[in-house]
DNA sequence: CAAATATTTCCACGTTCATCGAAATGATGG
DNA sequence: CCATCATTTCGATGAACGTGGAAATATTTG
């Protein structure tokens, strides 16, 4: 039951080309996570503006920080993702076309697989 | 399948106090829609200032808008909404815990039956 | 401690956002 | 067609956002 604020701080950490990118790298990378400037790499975004970014995505309690000797590792929230999505769908829910059954095994990302790499 | 720029689009027309509240209404309102008069008084926002939101909402493709006489009627796109959702779900979903059954029907809102309202 | 590495914080800049009164546009009725 | 009602567009203003180089802050290594 996230409140409105925190939903819309969710939202708007979202919406924005290199946040965006960056969760779904996360989400990708699993929780194995990614270090911070792997993921400036991975985006092509200067360091700096990176750091601003996931800083944001940190606040909005999507992402997750942990150091690990000189990198500050990445991991992306999946239960904070989880509870956005049901507060969101609760207030899509009209009777209509209800509970998304789009991904989730359809082939788009079968991720978390892939930690060895 | 919505490309990145209109999943961003629709998180932003979201991320705004004022502008989730309208949408969440709409929702509610299910087919028959609000002129936006009612919504701006629902929402105790002025009329010009939420016309401004109803109009981003309406560019990200999220409400449509409809004339009757002399109101002009808002409704929420729920395949639009589900998109988005699906759209989200699918970069979340990383084996982890997905596919939110939060909602729909859990006794949130069941709506779309006081139309007669 | 000094050098090297990984990231963040600071700062200044231009852009976009949110607000709301006032004026303009559209539609209806007498 | 004039008055009225419903809503939008315009315009100005202040706040918040996104950007990226330079300097500051940790952490490991020699």
């Amino acid at each position: 039951m996230m409140d409105s604020a925190a939903v819309i701080g969710a939202l708007g950490a979202l919406a924005q080309e290199h946040r965006l990118a960056a969760f779904r790298l996360l989400v990708q990378a699993g929780d194995e996570g990614m270090p911070a400037g792997a993921i400036a790499e991975a985006l092509g975004v200067p360091n700096s503006s990176l750091s601003f970014h996931l800083a944001q995505l940190t606040r909005a309690g999507l992402i997750r920080q942990e150091r690990q000797s000189r990198s500050l590792i990445y991991t992306a929230d999946y239960a904070a993702m989880n509870a956005l999505l049901g507060d969101l769908t609760e207030n899509c829910c009209a009777g209509a076309a209800c509970a998304p059954d789009a991904g989730c095994g359809s082939g788009a990302a079968p991720v978390q697989e892939r930690k060895s790499a």
